[in-house]
DNA sequence: TTGTATGCGTTATCAA
DNA sequence: TTGATAACGCATACAA
């Protein structure tokens, strides 16, 4: 009788579909049927699935054979409920669109496709209801891990997360008042290797572009600009201070004041890859030319920033590294090892957006 | 008996955590634990849970009192497994770090989202080994349906996942042999656009670089290019027709290779926005300038293109709405409703890059 | 080395 | 409307 209304189910499913392939298998194939193909019991044929010593070459032969011609695939949720291990991780990143973090998304994703972990990718769209949503799911699907690159001020779930004592690991962001592990970038030194190169250009006016205070890298990189620029005796102007949201159009916004102003900057440092690529949009808008009017310096080294014209000078952390690092920090947890949180260094890579001439290397 | 291995485990887990917190509540709350505290069977708890109008007012009261107290998150794999529906399902790209991608995994994350699924997103990271990989897993994790933009010919898990009998949709690509209900973009279509809008704007030897064969789009809009050229009466030289890998570096190696030629093209339609990407290096590199010296057309349409000095004429899809589309589709495979596969229409976006001049609008 | 039996957390069946 | 209980697919303790 329990089978039926399965049964019923996959047919309704495919009703429509009137495909005229065979009827092979049935898409669920247990391992009760794997042991009964081969003649062994369930418990032989769980131990040959998952690699267990205590098995005779007849059962492991007996039994992968009859995995290959059933098309059998272990039900990885009937084995989390029972081993209380799913090995998935749950990453979660603040803008998929965002190449940084996509960048960090490919990079934690590789990393934990080699310790034979799924990553659960979810996009919190730089939303915190969403990143809720998505936390609430990662929950309930009980992963092992999570990674998150954190939205506002660590209401709502994240603080449920540390309650289900899930574990947890920030990646590129952090979280104040959360004891969390953590792989980010030194942001300060970024800004300051930033501010010290235009200063050397001879600029003594930059024009801040900077990301959201409710982000820790937004609050980093703004408290390290106001200091490299009084540290250079550089301009401290409270105009040249403007804050977007990361995203494009903010930048191309801010670009649009800091220009209008009676005194306006010689120079840009935006805080992010978006907010910079709509800083270029609004200069050319304008009618200015970035190297030449006008300097320009980026956050996060996207791939293609040295393909524009002119090339983006950027102030560059490995994205792919901070993922995977922040999933072999979540391992290390997970599987019970010692953990200690990195933070990257950033680096110069100076291109003609700042210099007017064709860079040296 | 049966529990004791468990606490030791998450005991493990977290000892060199040596959080000062205090132990609120255990992680691992069921329905059993929220029955109890709310004074009412198993039975009961569960049909308040889900819905179950036979429920009495004060039963619900007492059981969502005590879910709240006790923190308790219903365990979505035992759910899973009992009612053999996951509400899962499972996205499969071919490079997240290219943009358009990015896109359409946006779009579909929200739809899914809008129907309260998960969405499993995994990166093929344009390699056939690694969509096998993760095809393999959605089916062990038993995802309700899957929406892939596929790549290769389609052998391997392709093949078993179409046993499996797990609905399955093609997203931007398809792939020859299955019948297997898709949402595309009319490349046809797209192509066409382009080539008129250059030949109208007076180009007769227009460069493109092609996409690999071994994707649909690839070979789609390949054949359409050709097409166009006849049909529009332009130049029809073997020399102006590349193939690149959909990646930035195989752009510039394209563009490279056109411009090298004893009658280089005067126009180049690059079949992706990240080969667009590499090619405009190139000729930046070169000492060419885009809309000046040399129009150019891109596929997809990227936030930022618009952005870049000059900016990039496009032949756009709406890459959100392909993604939406395609999970809606699917969604309608596991509920049983009818389906249609889309095609949906290319438009132009006509700018600097292709006229050297602003555009009108 | 193997088989049997139990339980993981949940939903669904069946009586009451 | 409710409670007891079986079953989902799998892994493991225990006995053989």
């Amino acid at each position: 009788m329990e089978s039926i209304p399965r049964q019923q189910d996959t047919a309704r499913q495919w009703m429509r579909a009137s495909r005229t392939e065979r009827p092979v298998v049935d898409s669920t194939v247990t391992i009760k049927d794997v042991a009964e193909h081969a003649g062994v019991s369930v418990g032989t044929a769980s131990r040959v699935l998952s690699g267990n010593p205590a098995t005779s070459a007849t059962a492991r032969e007996r039994v992968q054979a009859a995995v290959t011609e059933l098309g059998y695939r272990p039900d990885a949720r009937a084995r989390a409920l029972r081993s209380a291990r799913s090995h998935a991780v749950g990453l979660l990143v603040s803008d998929v669109r965002n190449p940084f973090f996509a960048d960090i998304a490919h990079g934690a994703e590789q990393a934990a496709l080699g310790a034979s972990y799924v990553t659960l990718l979810a996009n919190a769209n730089e939303d915190t209801a969403q990143q809720d949503i998505y936390l609430e799911a990662f929950l309930t699907q009980r992963v092992d891990g999570i990674v998150i690159a954190p939205q506002g001020e660590g209401g709502g779930n994240l603080r449920a997360l540390e309650r289900a004592r899930t574990p947890l690991v920030f990646v590129d962001r952090t979280v104040d008042g959360f004891d969390v592990p953590s792989v980010t970038a030194d942001n300060a030194q970024g800004v300051e290797l930033a501010v010290a190169h235009l200063a050397a250009e001879g600029h003594t006016r930059i024009g801040y572009i900077g990301g959201p205070s409710s982000v820790s890298t937004g609050r980093a990189r703004h408290d390290a600009f106001l200091a490299a620029v009084a540290r250079h005796g550089l301009d401290e102007d409270p105009d040249l201070i403007t804050a977007g949201d990361f995203r494009s159009a903010s930048g191309g916004a801010a670009a649009a004041a800091l220009l209008g102003h009676r005194r306006p900057p010689t120079a840009l440092l935006a805080a992010d890859s978006l907010m910079a690529v709509g800083a270029l949009g609004e200069v050319r808008r304008q009618g200015r030319r970035i190297g030449a009017d006008l300097a320009l310096v980026a956050f996060d080294d996207i791939d293609w920033f040295g393909e524009l014209d002119p090339p983006l000078t950027v102030v560059a952390h490995d994205a792919r590294e901070l993922g995977a690092r922040a999933v072999r920090l979540v391992l290390d947890i997970i599987e019970g090892r010692p953990v200690e949180s990195a933070v990257l260094p950033m680096r110069l890579v100076v291109r003609e957006s700042s210099t007017g001439r064709p860079a040296a290397d």
